[in-house]
DNA sequence: TATTATAAAGAGATCAATCTCGTTTTTCAA
DNA sequence: TTGAAAAACGAGATTGATCTCTTTATAATA
């Protein structure tokens, strides 16, 4: 004679969640407690606890569910042309850096930085990389193959170099935000660079 | 009647400060305590506490003090060409990159992203900018004027995205390691970029 | 409607870190 | 040598966060 749902369990982790997002993105990770969460959630540390044994618990979840925040879907959009996607992925990068703020990406910065001894995490930042690393390396070589883009270097190291700097102008909006370092040109900076290593067929005849 | 000398005052500053230095580095600065700085030092609360009032106290005075770490000495070398200058950046930014795990620069993010809500670490953080910002502009905006350098890019746009590439590989390195972000590459890959944007006197000839 | 298993509540025990303050030690000048 | 002022000590008070455990409420079934 059980007395819940598993649908109204799930209901109930999805509300703690959102919650806990709130302040997650309101005090950052290492700032919110679990006193936070249990009271912006409108619940008792009984009530969850009972579904999150703590504060990491909670994070890990928020994670897992929306991975999306730094994650890339290149799953659509397999039709357009190389050069378009990179274009598109690129404006959705932009679009991400000046969104920071409202997202769980500062969190995600503070709880790899501070805990980047322990094992779990680790493991966790490593899987990150591969995924992104594996997700663009992808996507242009399909490009290369397919002759429509003729990269003047390593595209492994171009896409090494990529994520360096996707990595470092997120953490520079985060920290001094996007309108003091220049967030747009940088970006028009970088299509330009992107542009001339990759070489766009469509393009080489103005080279 | 005082009793102690204002050079032995800062002979035991020195001491707390090597001492917590280590502990910063071994611990990383949310997990170090005031207790390990206590013990680590060989002293006791009051001793350290006489000196400083918080383990944010001490880290600060570390920072004054070794500014160096991720801050520029453009001082020297006023003679050589600017890119050869450059080159010798690049050099120096590589060799602190691969030895960032015995530095301070760890730490630093921690700080600076736990902290980004903080009115005094905002403030230190926008200093920092400025100041990097400042000499890399300067020290290639002399470049410019003296005909050594000949950009196809606004000086203003490269130096913030020079800067955001650089905190990325940073970072990067720090919870990745630089072994798997190929860093060496990286490098290379990046001083090829910057010649080609940057445009040096000797090798137009090359273009 | 009564039963009962489970969910939820929330007071308080526990733990860990900070920092103070009364005591002891040191150092220098007389 | 001694005495007084400052330096250093370190036990313990304080704070704040975590998480448990007992109690209370709820909801499905019989």
């Amino acid at each position: 004679m059980p007395k819940i749902t598993d649908q109204k369990k799930d209901a109930v982790r999805m509300d703690i969640l959102n919650t806990a997002r709130n302040v997650f993105i309101q005090k950052g990770y290492e700032a919110a407690t679990m006193k936070d969460i249990v009271t912006s959630s409108g619940r008792s540390f009984g009530g969850v606890y009972l579904y999150y044994s703590n504060k990491e618990d909670v994070f890990l979840d928020l994670l897992r569910r929306q991975y999306e925040d730094m994650a890339l879907d290149f799953a659509s959009e397999k039709q357009m042309s190389a050069w378009c996607r990179f274009e598109q992925f690129m404006g959705e990068q932009e679009r991400r850096v000046k969104e920071v703020d409202s997202g769980l990406a500062p969190c995600m910065y503070e709880y790899f930085i501070v805990g980047r001894r322990e094992e779990g995490r680790r493991k966790l930042i490593e899987d990150r990389y591969q995924a992104v690393y594996g997700s663009i390396f992808t996507f242009i070589y399909d490009g290369v193959q397919r002759g429509e883009l003729h990269p003047s270097q390593p595209v492994e190291t171009f896409v090494h170099w990529l994520i360096s700097f996707m990595d470092g102008i997120f953490l520079e909006s985060i920290i001094n935000g996007f309108e003091r370092i220049e967030l747009v040109k940088q970006f028009d900076f970088l299509r330009t660079v992107c542009r001339s290593i990759l070489k766009p067929i469509e393009l080489e005849e103005y080279q």
